[in-house]
DNA sequence: GTCCATGCAAACGATTTGCATGCGT
DNA sequence: ACGCATGCAAATCGTTTGCATGGAC
């Protein structure tokens, strides 16, 4: 957990337990809706409340520690930022997998404009779930 | 509009004035929210509903008849369903401009799984903004 | 001690639902 | 004529806000 203490001191953030324990369920889940987030830290910190939580998330994406990620048929759900990558989800099992993303070049951009960002979800069916 | 009849008539769905009038809308506008449709619709079908919005909204997308796409920070867009593309969304214009996707290919892909459908994303700024 | 964070309850906005009526087939 | 579609109003759900209290720095 001192890494996320020390990764909420770049920030003007305080860490609080709550603060912590959100970011702690976050970095454990890999990728976690806000409700997951709110139902796995209850039963073991029974007085944080949902509007704490949704708080927490606001703040800590405008000091850019979280990413925001928006899959089918789901409410968004929160990563801790890393290095740039894309998401592979299994329809089968729902698991997201991250994977390295490789420039998305396609000679038609040149002539839409200048890329500074991209985000990239696919889907199918994993290794496990093909068997 | 006569292909936007036909096009219902692949599905179970009845061709309603309302529900017609919510395809042209979409397929005029390209991307647009269900705020967006309703208020274009309003003036000249003033009974029309926003239940009613909502309601075709979701036959039309399980009937594979409509998209859904999720912009950065904006409520969900729908499209008609048309060749597998993707977007390309000015940060300064907020134009959404379609391209041809290429294989998002990448050798770590074949250790994760098979694809089956992707959803690419690009921001940047197009070349009409950046002058 | 200061200022931000928390937790509660109330407010809000977006979406869904139930139901009576209307309309496409 | 049948069954789905519409439009309204009420209900519901997710999210935000205001405010008094507590805790990090």
């Amino acid at each position: 957990m001192k890494d996320l203490h020390s990764l909420l001191q770049t920030t003007s953030l305080k860490a609080t337990p709550q603060r912590l324990t959100i970011l702690k369920t976050i970095d454990d889940a890999g990728h976690i809706s806000i409700e997951d987030i709110y139902n796995e830290i209850k039963p073991i910190f029974p007085s944080i409340s949902l509007a704490t939580v949704y708080k927490n998330i606001h703040s800590l994406k405008d000091e850019n520690i979280l990413a925001e990620i928006h899959l089918q048929n789901s409410k968004p759900k929160y990563e801790i930022k890393k290095q740039p990558h894309g998401h592979f989800i299994c329809k089968t099992c729902n698991q997201v997998y991250d994977f390295e993303l490789q420039n998305v070049c396609n000679p038609n951009l040149n002539e839409i404009g200048v890329i500074n960002e991209s985000e990239v979800y696919l889907y199918g069916i994993c290794k496990n779930c093909k068997g």
